[in-house]
DNA sequence: TAAGGGATATGCT
DNA sequence: GCATATCCCTTAT
């Protein structure tokens, strides 16, 4: 599992490893995880796509906190986006998981998502939320407490055999209108932004 | 391309 | 208080 040592790093250095790292989410009717495939940075109150840029608010507080947990939001008032807090407390910045190559528990996420394709399962931001059943409930939870429902892991070699990959991590950097730190893994066909 | 929907922050009164 | 604009999205068209 990711120690609390990897959350305290810089924010840029997290957010391309994170790239390939697994994310786990346990809950009543079963587990389910998926390989990180598209990330997003958000650090610093200058940042002006982060909640920091406009000061310390109720909603922006999880920011401002230790590194390691999750930070849960509601967005549009109907999708929740998950983010891992990083750095150290007091400075605020995060990296919002933008999607997901399922890897275990594909049933339940089919179930949860009411589609059976898996491409559109967890490709966004806002679907593997609903694919992993991640909600304003999961807000703070630690990510490297072995007991936490929602975790982050390295990749193990049960994964590698039971997927087989065709491609190697190769992280690609995308620099939107306003979003400068996002990274995607290069020919996944996964990540939500084509 | 647009509509759907709720929480948040801001700017009034 | 209340009104309004905004928000890191998804789905259906």
């Amino acid at each position: 599992m990711l120690s609390v040592a990897f959350y305290s790093r810089p924010t840029l250095q997290i957010l391309e490893d994170l790239i390939g790292k697994v994310l786990i989410r346990k809950s009543g009717d079963g587990l389910t995880s998926g390989i990180i495939v598209e990330a997003e940075a958000y650090r610093g109150q200058d940042d002006p796509a982060s909640f920091a840029s406009r000061g310390r608010t109720k909603r922006s507080e999880m920011l401002y906190g230790p590194p390691a947990r999750a930070f849960v939001y509601l967005t549009y008032g109907m999708h929740h986006l998950f983010n891992v807090v990083t750095e150290q407390e007091g400075f605020p910045a995060a990296v919002l998981i933008r999607a997901l190559e399922p890897l275990e528990g594909m049933a339940l996420m089919q179930q949860r998502r009411k589609t059976d394709d898996v491409l559109n399962l967890c490709s966004g931001p806002a679907k593997l939320c609903q694919a992993l059943d991640i909600d304003l409930a999961l807000n703070g939870v630690s990510v490297s407490s072995p007991r936490s429902p929602l975790i982050l892991i390295e990749r193990t070699n049960e994964d590698e055999k039971r997927k087989d990959l065709a491609w190697r991590p190769r992280v690609g950097i995308r620099e939107g209108r306003d979003r400068l730190w996002r990274v995607y893994l290069k020919g996944s066909p996964f990540v939500s932004v084509k």
